[in-house]
DNA sequence: CATCCTTATGCAATGATGTTGCAAATATAG
DNA sequence: CTATATTTGCAACATCATTGCATAAGGATG
């Protein structure tokens, strides 16, 4: 089911090359964050323009989001089965790497427990964290 | 103490105009975020890249830091006691109202009770919270 | 309070990131 | 294989932020 290719005829998409090279980047890396500069690198052939778009079409129909680690850096992550079509991330954390630069989604660290001040409505819940990772030490 | 000069003396920066007009700024909503945007509106006559140079010297010398609300703008808040040099927002989350557009900082959320998995080091912590505040209910 | 030296400002130019309009290329249904 | 709707690629543009440099201003000194 985590074909690029069954994953876009799902969302009713087209399979065009651009798409299937994204999408496979996201497959690559289930539970970690890719930012729009990465893509760019590791894409370099692609039009920039064009893998903004294809961004922007994946984040509509639900097959990845958007993800705040904390840095300036805009970055997605590919949705899991706990993403609904308007709620993301409502239920992990994100933790960026200050040596490796890596994002990756803490799922063991739920969100649950927040709870707000009277008369505050909650949405959207985003814990950013940053350090160093498992793997840098 | 929180009197604009006595700030500026505080961190050995001259009392320029623009210094003072901005640290105005920020201590006009002491929980509060305020976004370059909108200093750049408040600010009109003064020089955009001026602003942004001001901005920069105050996170520089500990007078106020980068918060993130989950908003793609970026935003400061003046710092508080519990601010340490290369510490902030460790202990409390911000929450940014999707109708007025204000950030505020909910100190009484505190952050304490974060447990990373074994190996991880945190350094940093930002709850991003975002829906309706009490003003807009 | 006049002078001097350091620092801050204002302007021009540049960079980074993302968007829009439109013609040409491509995927897919029939 | 053809028709048609969608996607791509290019140019131009928009926004936000930074750098270099000459001028202006702060504030210590005599």
């Amino acid at each position: 089911m985590n074909s690029p290719d069954k994953l876009l005829e799902k969302h009713s998409l087209r399979k065009t090359s651009l798409r299937l090279k994204v999408l496979t980047k996201f497959l690559d890396r289930p539970h970690a964050a890719v930012s729009t500069q990465n893509l760019e690198k590791s894409l370099a052939d692609a039009d920039r323009i064009s893998l903004y778009r294809t961004l922007k079409t994946f984040e509509k129909v639900g097959l990845i989001h958007k993800v705040m680690d904390g840095t300036q850096q805009n970055k997605y992550a590919i949705c899991e089965e706990n993403c609904g079509d308007h709620r993301h991330d409502l239920d992990h954390a994100h933790f960026h790497c200050d040596l490796c630069k890596n994002t990756y989604c803490l799922e063991e660290l739920g969100l649950d427990k927040i709870s707000l001040p009277p008369q505050y409505t909650l949405h959207k819940a985003n814990l950013a964290l940053s350090g160093i990772c498992a793997n840098c030490k």
